[in-house]
DNA sequence: CGGATAGTTAAGCATGTGCCTAACCAACGG
DNA sequence: CCGTTGGTTAGGCACATGCTTAACTATCCG
């Protein structure tokens, strides 16, 4: 949990992601528009791959890197219980400010 | 949109922001269950304040934190956004794999 | 084989992050 | 007023992060 948030808080990773998200690539590819080194992308790859939000296969000298989405969800389904959560709450404080426990203070 | 990630990346945040979708709290009260001293706790309450998340205000010597519900949507939009953009490739690829193209490669 | 291509490893450096302690300020509360 | 409480500032330390270059490996192609 810890590590995709690590992971989404750099920018250039965030762009690897939309990267992917239109299709694999190798890691060249996604190197090509990102004006740094390859081994600085391999890092971030490797980032992305430790927490779980990106697989990837090396066939001969290639390594092509696809998305796994179910990591972006359990990401995604953290922020919505945490908001939805708190709409519960204003729910609950909406009907006591309508009750007599709430005109009474 | 870094910097939210950022402040989401931290365990010790994230249990701010789950004890305030419980309701606002004061800076100490944020700090009490954290082992950590306060000084500390008001550096992650400015990180997440920084970045929109939450927002305080002062009244005699407490201050008093709320959650900011704004700035969690704005990071589950853009996992959304990728999760389904994502979704509509596969879409795409599924279609293209039934069609007479995919059926000659 | 031999050179070009794609990736990987290793080492090092600059900066950022998370925490601490010590000192300080500002309101209550008697 | 004077002590206590709640918060804030300043300075510093240990470690993590993001990047670099240089050297190395493994494949493909002619």
């Amino acid at each position: 949990m810890d590590q995709v948030f690590k992971a989404l808080s750099d920018g250039t990773r965030r762009e690897m992601i939309e990267r992917l998200t239109r299709g694999p690539a190798s890691v060249g590819e996604l190197a090509q528009p990102l004006s740094m080194s390859l081994p600085a992308v391999m890092q971030h790859l490797q980032v992305l791959e430790a927490c779980g939000l990106v697989r990837s296969e090396k066939a001969g000298r290639v390594r092509t890197c696809h998305l796994e989405p179910d990591g972006l969800r359990m990401a995604e389904d953290w922020l919505g219980g945490q908001r939805t959560g708190w709409e519960h709450r204003l729910d609950r404080l909406g009907g006591f400010l309508e009750s007599d426990e709430g005109k009474r203070s």
